[in-house]
DNA sequence: AGACTCTACTGCAGATTGCAGTAGAGTCAA
DNA sequence: TTGACTCTACTGCAATCTGCAGTAGAGTCT
């Protein structure tokens, strides 16, 4: 009966400690920056807020009339309490959900040209997310961004992203002209090459060096 | 009524593709590899199997007795078809959960000491992928891996996970750096330092460059 | 006046997780 | 030789989370 709060709990709480939110504004929110560390649906980020309100960790008004009600969630002293407590709880390991790389370690069942596809279509998704994090970044110089005060965290942040993003860039080009080379998806196996990439890995060494 | 088959079905019957399985097996075998592309849970490991053999796209035999039963799972001519045929559907945007990140951006409810921690748990989860993706490319050199003729598919793969993870730890040192030089966690906001950061990342740019 | 988009949600079925529980087989020590 | 422990090999269940469809008001544009 009694709701429990989870990570995604947390996330949302943090929001709620910058400022007052309606649930539509979270849900938007929370796709301008948790995105990226926290990604959750829509649908949860409308939940989350609720059982906040129910733990006692934040509170509701409603406004407006009938289906056009909007619901403006505050934090609680108890709720910034809480956040703080979780700061110094353990944290969860990292998940990291890539199809294009599932399809990329089943890559010969299908051709050449759908392992290519799976890969411009993961390039496509990591570019607008790249273009995105410049852009947020971009509203902190401008004086666009809403809490300039948290430069020093979003910068973090931001660095991390960039940098993974260009390190996936560079691997789909290493990528690409690797699987220009092969005969085919198939059973190619064990080749001079192959070899010579596998001692490097197993060497704990990329084979990007360039 | 009728199951649906989900990209963790087309998961396992990559696996069962190569050859058959237990489940206990197949739960076993995602620990290896798929966990680093697509990490599901063992409950959901033991689930799929059943589905695809619901679909037609596998059979069961039953060895043994009582609760000691091991269930053999082996693809059908139509399971074979069902992957190839995914092969050219279209992949489903990567999704990064990264709580470490979310820590990060939301530091300022906690002491400099709970923000490290999380960095710290962090790179050990990360420590432990990269050690075992550096040992399975190890299994290829040793002939102790079973699929050889995949080494093409492999080799890219663990490209892909040491170069990420080797940005992941590059960027730990320099985050630690900078956390170093911060007075708090608090309010720190807009200095010289961040907004040379930030104009570095508005740029597109990595700070990281060194 | 009708079509469309944006705000602002809710309900529901289905996908997924985590945890506890069951049970046999093998090891190892007192 | 018996009790404790680990490993194999699962299943059941509650709770979490997602995706999609549906509702409804307000503003825009044609």
């Amino acid at each position: 009966m009694a709701a429990r709060a989870t990570t995604s709990s947390y996330a949302v709480l943090a929001l709620l400690s910058l400022r007052s939110w309606t649930g539509y504004e979270l849900t938007q929110q929370a796709q301008r920056s948790l995105r990226y560390a926290w990604p959750k649906s829509e649908r949860l980020l409308y939940a989350e807020p609720k059982k906040l309100v129910e733990l006692g960790l934040a509170t509701v008004e409603h406004e407006g009339t009938g289906n056009g009600t909007r619901n403006v969630y505050t934090i609680t002293d108890a709720g910034r309490r809480a956040l703080n407590e979780w700061t110094s709880t353990r944290t969860q390991a990292p998940r990291l959900e890539i199809e294009a790389l599932l399809r990329l370690l089943f890559a010969d069942h299908g051709s050449r040209e759908d392992l290519l596809a799976a890969l411009d279509e993961f390039e496509g998704d990591i570019g607008e997310h790249h273009r995105a994090i410049v852009e947020l970044m971009g509203t902190y110089l401008d004086g666009g961004h809403p809490f300039p005060e948290r430069t020093h965290l979003s910068v973090l942040f931001a660095t991390f992203q960039i940098e993974m993003f260009k390190s996936f860039e560079r691997w789909l080009e290493f990528a690409r002209s690797e699987i220009d080379d092969w005969p085919s998806t198939q059973g190619l196996g064990m080749t001079p090459r192959t070899e010579e990439l596998t001692r490097l890995l197993a060497n704990d060494q990329s084979p990007l060096g360039s």
